[in-house]
DNA sequence: TTTCCAAAATATGTCGGAGTAATGGATCAC
DNA sequence: GTGATCCATTACTCCGACATATTTTGGAAA
């Protein structure tokens, strides 16, 4: 009598595995290290009804069904439904009240940036729009970034993206190692900015970002070698040269576009025009 | 023990146990304190850890007492405890595993754009660096979506923002209709992008800089009138002045952020070097 | 003594049910 | 037609028990 219907939660062992794509070769404390904790049977809900209304099976206004019903539906208890809920709730997706129900929310309070929400965006099929915004904002905030960074970078910040750059070069982005070092050397470049806004945003787009690179992958056309425009944006910014390193990483936001497009239209060519 | 601790809400009267000197005038209801859908119990306690975790009094690392503990201590079933834990994980501020107990996350995890976690962070004394860094930001941010609205708005977002525009000449800033028109000016130029990460993104640093509002109003200094500032993006929106449009904006808000500067010198003269 | 595995201890996770409170909509009076 | 009142529906809260996962420990084996 359990939760078959939740599919991906039921396996045990697929879960392990989920959780235990955490990066080789770490060497910092076990505590520092990303275990994921496996998802809980909650965590399951909040992705199923995530992806749900992300790619809009469940429509803005829609109600959800009563608490007692949508439980015993999914087979969970409703703590685990009701918790699920909460979630949701924080992310914006939905609002519960009480003898109205639960509903879910115009799209314009939905915490889009918010990483979970980016990630149940990206199950599905991706929004195309979406997506040419998320670059939109990539292109304005990231070059903003590698300016500040510019100004501001310290010796460890500099080692640390220099290092990140040395991996990308010895395996390729076609490595999960590889794109490992990617997102390290933007994570060195956005630490080097001293801003935590910054770095938040970055981050949740950095994720989004990651979630393209899969399609990248899917596709045939095999993306340009990324690591010249890396290294035109470093030698910038170890330069303190701000403008410099703004214009280098705007051509590395746009090519990353390109490609990303590229990889959409051969993916699903009836949606290119 | 202390269902005081939670302020207006709360439920059962019997619980108290000794001492219950029932305060006269004591009757108001969650409704008075809050608009809407007022403030559920589990939200009261999301209200309350939320900000003991912004403000610092739980450290990363530390160790809440267990659920069972701490929702006694509270006073409230371990369910509405569990929910609200549920959502400050859901927001990346704390992270929960059996036996191993909930913990606080590093700060680097705390989705900081949360419109809630801002909540949260500027109900106590707001930090001067996050502040600082919440402007930076966006200084990056306005005055590229000023110059994109400036290339895509229709007349209908123009409309809007010179309603705006009217709103707050007829009000000033010190009325909550000032105030509700400035935000609608903002709000309506982000429409105008037709961006909507980027509309997210500003619906968040605007509910930061509408608390940062709040302390020009405690501090005597009045604002200068941001009423011309406005009025110059507007024009080169309107005109179609990309390049205007961002300088503009990237004037409004420096004078923005040296006002709230001032505001928290003279409320917190210590802090001012 | 050191290493490793197994069982116990403990905190979170899940469950089902009962009762409370709040809200939207129908109903009724004016 | 307009307003206030009543009521059914729904989420909200509480409770107590059991399940599950993970750390800890203690003991067996090397």
């Amino acid at each position: 009598m359990l939760a078959a219907v939740l599919g991906p939660v039921q396996g045990k062992t697929e879960q392990v595995t989920v959780a235990m794509v955490t990066r080789v070769g770490e060497t910092k404390r076990p505590q520092d290290a990303v275990k994921g904790p496996g998802r809980r049977l909650h965590g399951a809900i909040e992705h199923k009804l995530g992806v749900a209304i992300l790619s809009g099976e469940y429509a803005p206004g829609d109600k959800l069904s009563g608490e007692v019903a949508f439980a015993e539906e999914l087979n969970v208890s409703r703590s685990a439904y009701r918790e699920a809920i909460q979630v949701l709730a924080a992310k914006g997706l939905v609002e519960s009240r009480p003898k109205a129900g639960t509903r879910v929310l115009p799209r314009h309070r939905w915490n889009l940036l918010d990483p979970d929400v980016l990630a149940w965006a990206f199950a599905g099929e991706p929004d195309r729009k979406f997506v040419a915004d998320l670059f939109e904002l990539r292109s304005i905030v990231e070059p903003a970034a590698a300016r500040i960074a510019a100004q501001r970078a310290d010796k460890q910040s500099l080692k640390e993206m220099k290092t990140a750059l040395a991996a990308m070069r010895r395996h390729t982005l076609a490595t999960e190692e590889g794109r490992a070092a990617d997102r390290d050397f933007h994570k060195a470049l956005l630490q080097a900015t001293a801003n935590d806004a910054l770095q938040v945003l970055a981050a949740s787009m950095g994720a989004a970002v990651n979630w393209t690179t899969h399609f990248k992958q899917r596709s045939r056309a095999l993306p340009r070698n990324p690591l010249p425009d890396h290294e035109r944006v470093y030698q910038a910014i170890a330069a303190g040269d701000g403008d410099g390193a703004a214009e280098a990483m705007r051509i590395l936001v746009q090519l990353a576009l390109e490609d990303t497009q590229d990889a959409m239209d051969a993916t699903d060519p009836e949606a290119a025009r």
